[in-house]
DNA sequence: ATGATAATGGACATTCTGTCCGGAATTTTC
DNA sequence: GAAAATTCCGGACAGAATGTCCATTATCAT
């Protein structure tokens, strides 16, 4: 009577997501092989290729995986949580929190270990984030949104990568400070020659 | 009475960065495999062990050439050329322009299908290149002077990235300028609501 | 010119990849 | 409940890439 829910197939499924969190921690991304995979998730040969094309089809399953729950997450959630509709930068603070809490994990996602899969689906999560939160407050002016929810996405990697590598000892509060200084302000309030915005007379035509 | 300078070992070597070079174009640089490479360059397999231990080996040794050759050519020009002794951001009106010119490479080397390597390679030339140029205007303030460099270089490349994947047709000068506006002045000029820097209290201690 | 040095190229064992088919477990049907 | 149909599982297989070894050949020093 239930549908073909294949339990078996959800358990092997299963096991091979886990296998791969646990050698992308000992050994990170690129290093891996599907032998190594299926060795881990004690699986067999055919049985993984029956499921997924290969180890990239396993890594991307499992970022759509979380893609969706993190959807369902923000359904459930409307708009109350956080200071959304006035900061541009909402997600910052409660992202470098669960950065701290999750650290072995990002670790391995971000800093170059995790591979440019990885990067790119990170990338791309944390872009609709930015997007959605940065299309109440932007104004339409001279620079494109699109290159705007870039330029936070990548400074927003920067710092965490930059938190991990060189001073894991920081607060998440602090590199929230530190973030959200540069971002919304830009260099200018920590540079000490006299200059004012003179000199670049921003883009003209072609907004997105 | 030359020294050992090995012509053989040197001919054998631009073979090989050559090859390397006309592959990555062609198929990226993480499906390259070191038998395409010899097989491009025709160089005998030991032959290719006996100087790298390998692609990746190659990859950053040709990187390691392009750093020595760009520190050469910035001790040769001290100080005249670009407005550079006041300006944070000399580096970057160049820097699009060189890729402008040389898309092809650029679009190779740091749209992910460079891989790791690349980028990160890429990453330190840069960085060493702002770290000058921001050591002199930069004012010891609260945030780590590294964490700026990062912040600059890993914006740049956003820019660059956002510039080949998604507005190919812009002038250097038009992304050079949205960059430097996004830089130097952070979101505030491109935000509706009001916000002026009131909750972010930027990181008190450990200064670099 | 001749011996010493170093680069070269092909062969080899090992490992990984992706596919195929027989066996086993689960769901459906009676 | 039991048997048929469907689906999953696991070991075997060919093809390809990796990194090493050694005999051969070209270059350098004397």
């Amino acid at each position: 009577m239930p549908r073909g829910i294949d339990r078996r197939a959800a358990r092997t499924r299963k096991a091979l997501h886990q296998a791969l969190l646990t050698l992308m921690l000992r050994k990170g991304y690129e290093a891996l092989s599907v032998q190594d995979i299926i060795d881990e998730a004690d699986i067999g040969r055919s049985t993984f290729y029956a499921h997924y094309t290969g180890k990239e089809d396993l890594l991307r399953s499992g970022f759509q995986m979380l893609r969706e729950e993190l959807k369902e997450a923000q359904s459930a959630v409307p708009a109350t949580a956080g200071a959304s509709h006035d900061d541009p930068l909402g997600f910052s603070t409660a992202m470098f929190e669960h950065a701290a809490r999750y650290a072995d994990h990002f670790r391995t996602m971000i800093g170059g270990r995790g591979g440019a899969v990885t990067e790119n689906e990170i990338r791309l999560i944390l872009s609709e984030m930015v997007r959605q939160e940065l299309s109440s407050t932007l104004r339409d002016g001279t620079i494109p949104r699109d290159f705007v929810v870039q330029f936070v996405v990548g400074a927003f990697l920067t710092a965490l990568n930059w938190w991990f590598e060189r001073k894991p000892g920081l607060l998440p509060s602090q590199v929230d400070a530190m973030f959200r200084s540069l971002v919304l302000d830009g260099l200018s309030p920590v540079i000490g020659g006299k200059h004012r915005s003179a000199d670049h007379p921003a883009a003209s035509r072609d907004a997105d």
